[in-house]
DNA sequence: TCAGTGACCAGAC
DNA sequence: CGTCTGGCCACTG
């Protein structure tokens, strides 16, 4: 189990114009508890090439964005998608109605089928 | 070994 | 709405 390997794996599973939470992620990761340790996965860029901008908060708020390249990257990245996000008190934030990532058992098994693969 | 630290979360109020 | 709390756990010095 390498909860690092998996998280990347999972974030590429996210399809575009759609979004996910880190406990969303950690869920699918098959550790429920470790939301937290999604985002440190992030911040550190550990688990390879990964589409981070896809990922937020379960509020929707893009809780990360501070930490890209530019303040306002993840945004755009979004916006550039079809992902609508409005500024809020918070932050930046999506309409988890609108635009959360509704994943299937089918995505689930093939995540679990893809962790077996690989060996992580 | 151990305390501190997060791109978190759900519940209580 | 908001703030607080306890829980969570890999990583770090």
């Amino acid at each position: 189990m390498n909860f690092n390997q998996r998280t990347g794996l999972v974030c590429r599973e996210i399809p575009e114009g759609t979004v996910a939470t880190y406990g969303q992620i950690a869920l699918l990761c098959g550790k429920p508890k470790n939301a937290r340790q999604v985002g440190y996965v992030l911040n550190r860029g550990l688990a390879g090439d990964i589409p981070a901008h896809r990922v937020v908060n379960a509020k929707g708020i893009l809780s990360g964005a501070a930490s890209f390249e530019t303040p306002d990257l993840q945004k755009q990245m979004l916006e550039q998608e079809g992902v609508q996000v409005d500024w809020t008190i918070k932050g930046w934030q999506v309409n988890l109605k609108q635009f959360l990532w509704k994943n299937t058992m089918a995505d689930a098994l093939l995540l679990e089928q893809e962790y077996q693969a690989l060996n992580i």
